[in-house]
DNA sequence: TTCAATAATTGTCATTTTAACAATTAAAAT
DNA sequence: ATTTTAATTGTTAAAATGACAATTATTGAA
């Protein structure tokens, strides 16, 4: 018998803000929550935590459910524990934020869910307190995509520099120079230059980059400075 | 009756990790465990989480029986949810971390839970996963504290520019030039010299600064770079 | 009254970073 | 061959960074 006997149990759940850029913009996967309450709302794909899997498992297991992609970068936000922010009962949610290349995602289970991608900035109202919950992703995003090399994630394997700085610009709201924004992201040794172009949204092309990962696992944890005017923006 | 009625339960508990700083070194504040399992083991102070109180309150509450301070700084870290992370029965546990100036701190309930300060070098095995929590709330101070003037909570509201440089170069345990340490802190605004002097620790006295609440309020969120070279300590 | 100790102040300067701005070149459609 | 589009490369003034030294001020202690 447990010494914790007369203490108060409650559920917990993991919910999942999904990041894709589509090569204009970001967005954001939604479902139509199958069950009530609020059945039929927008929603963050969620679900509870099962009792043999800790919260990041529940984390990787629904968004495996979600979009069928397993091994993707995923992290813990926050958690929420507002009293009434469930209506039915009390539940305590920790948010997970995860970014993925879009290209990689697959519908897994339509007609339960009705998963769709939102733009960014065209975020429907939804259920309890996730709006708050999205809210607070796009704050850290932000705060981390300026320091940390972590928008590659959603990303391709290759990659143009226009696409990338349509990622940058679309994140932050607004444009930068491109001869600037290119000169920096060259001078961090992140970026290996492919011999082909893309050649669909140009007649010169766009030179293909991929990530080198040897610099990018070792310097993720470096501060570097993407973003130009910072305390502007933030 | 509840719609979740068949999910499964879970006890959910706040910890908290206490700074504080003693003028030359930052320390930890941990209790002796009062109960089994692990009883009389150094622990973090913590707590369920009760039925009328969120996990913010829940750990306000918690510190305030602790210190017998309220209104301090505190902030999520991590929610911790490794399946045993307690043997007895599985506990989900919410990290806070906080910021406090030593001197208003009071022994609040001495004899049940002996709380002592440890130095931060010198923190004795936890129980639990507190040392993971300890590891990760002394990560992201350090991470903070290098954009942010997040460490002058733990000062007193009249302090001088050797305590401030001592607290600085012992959370990152490296030596700073007075000269440009000094010269870094008055460009940004946030310090107010008053007429009197510190003359406990010096012959000539040093000056005793306050914080610009102003300024502090407004521009906390701003980046800032109290830390040369930070790319060689993290 | 002199000495010792520490804080404050002010200074230098080479290097790097930042961010503003303009011109050129490559590729392909017409 | 011309036009069009967009990638690429270049310049530079200003600011920030960070390494380093010397001096002055204050006052308790000798």
């Amino acid at each position: 018998m447990s010494k914790y006997q007369k203490q108060n149990r409650l559920l917990a759940a993991v919910d999942c803000i999904v990041f894709g850029f589509d090569g204009q913009k970001m967005n954001l996967l939604l479902i139509k929550r199958g069950f009530e309450p609020e059945k039929n709302q927008w929603s963050l794909m969620g679900g509870f935590i099962e009792p043999q899997e800790s919260a990041d498992e529940a984390a990787g297991r629904i968004l495996k459910n979600l979009t069928g992609l397993e091994g993707i970068y995923l992290e813990q936000l926050h958690a929420f524990s507002e009293i009434n922010r469930d209506p039915i009962e009390r539940t305590l949610s920790i948010a997970y934020f995860a970014l993925i290349d879009i290209n990689l995602y697959q519908k897994q289970i339509t007609d339960e869910y009705h998963p769709e991608w939102f733009p960014l900035y065209d975020i429907p109202n939804l259920i309890f307190d996730h709006n708050a919950m999205v809210d607070l992703a796009k704050k850290k995003l932000r705060y981390k995509a300026a320091f940390h090399p972590i928008l590659f994630e959603l990303l391709p394997p290759k990659f143009t520099l226009p696409i990338l700085q349509n990622l940058f610009e679309d994140v932050y709201g607004i444009s930068f120079d491109k001869r600037n924004f290119c000169r920096k992201l060259m001078s961090t040794d992140l970026l290996l230059k492919q011999v082909d172009k893309d050649k669909e949204s140009s007649k010169k092309g766009a030179f293909y980059y991929m990530l080198n990962e040897k610099t990018y696992k070792k310097n993720f944890q470096k501060v570097l400075h993407f973003i130009p005017n910072l305390n502007e923006l933030i």
